[in-house]
DNA sequence: GTCTTATAGATGCTATGGCAACTATAATCA
DNA sequence: TGATTATAGTTGCCATAGCATCTATAAGAC
């Protein structure tokens, strides 16, 4: 069988592809595309901890904690010990952390319009329709 | 905007997890999913180059060189010098490599199978349809 | 109240991805 | 032919992914 008959390898590629469009558009602001990721979800809801940070993201907890690591060395979060439960840490946003989103906004819209030109609504429903059922078709196997 | 409408964001969580469960089919060979697709091309054609196997899989020349690295210290592939361009290597499989194509050949469309249940051909169609399309509208930017 | 178990996070290891810099060799040009 | 440029591969660095293991703390069982 070819290759590229595997749809997972096709997949694959095109991730790759995006993201690192994706991580052109973010270079500027000095971030990584999961490192905005966080802060897309920061914006939304301060305070959460590590572990629904991880959860929210379906990312490995202990790569967040990494991540999160970066970005408060770089200035964007800070943590602080949860007032009840010492094992956790809330995550917050700084001053810089707030202030990027306004300006990284319209780029990632722009990013977004970009990727699914020349495609209508419906088709870009019917590809998420159809990701979503394979990514369920193996997500417990 | 919310983070899932980003339709990268949706598209490396569905890569991520089709990984994984590609992952847990070639484990038992005792092989990476990145390393089987080397191994795929390897055993339509044999003795093609580093340069060229990266062009083939559409991955980084110094990724690739590292991978077959690891394949040959498990026993899977040998390199050659080139007669000629002394310069390239040339891969070839060692009977180790070539035995367990047809080993995996089953499990892997197996889990082919698994990946599309419930789609349509044409679906699927339609799904590699506007991958392509996404793809493209990125890959030179 | 103490002992056991569960949980949040951190650390270490190995995998690929992508980029810059380096070596060795080949090809080209003057 | 000798100097310049291009190319194949390697090495080093930093990014995330995923897993096992460890520490500190919390929750539950008795």
């Amino acid at each position: 069988m070819e290759l590229e008959k595997y749809i997972g390898v096709v997949v694959h590629r095109a991730d790759l592809k995006l993201n690192n469009f994706y991580q052109k558009v973010v270079n500027p602001f000095d971030i990584t595309v999961d490192q905005w990721e966080i802060l897309v979800i920061l914006w939304e809801k301060e305070g959460i901890t590590q572990k629904d940070l991880a959860e929210r993201l379906y990312k490995d907890q202990t790569n967040i904690a990494r991540m999160l690591f970066k970005l408060e060395k770089k200035g964007f979060v800070h943590r602080v010990t949860h007032e009840t439960d010492r094992r956790s840490l809330r995550v917050y946003l700084t001053a810089k952390g707030r202030d990027i989103k306004e300006e990284i906004l319209a780029p990632s819209i722009e990013a977004y319009k970009k990727t699914i030109e020349g495609l209508s609504e419906h088709e870009v429903e019917t590809f998420r329709r159809i990701l979503a059922v394979m990514y369920n078709n193996v997500k417990d196997l």
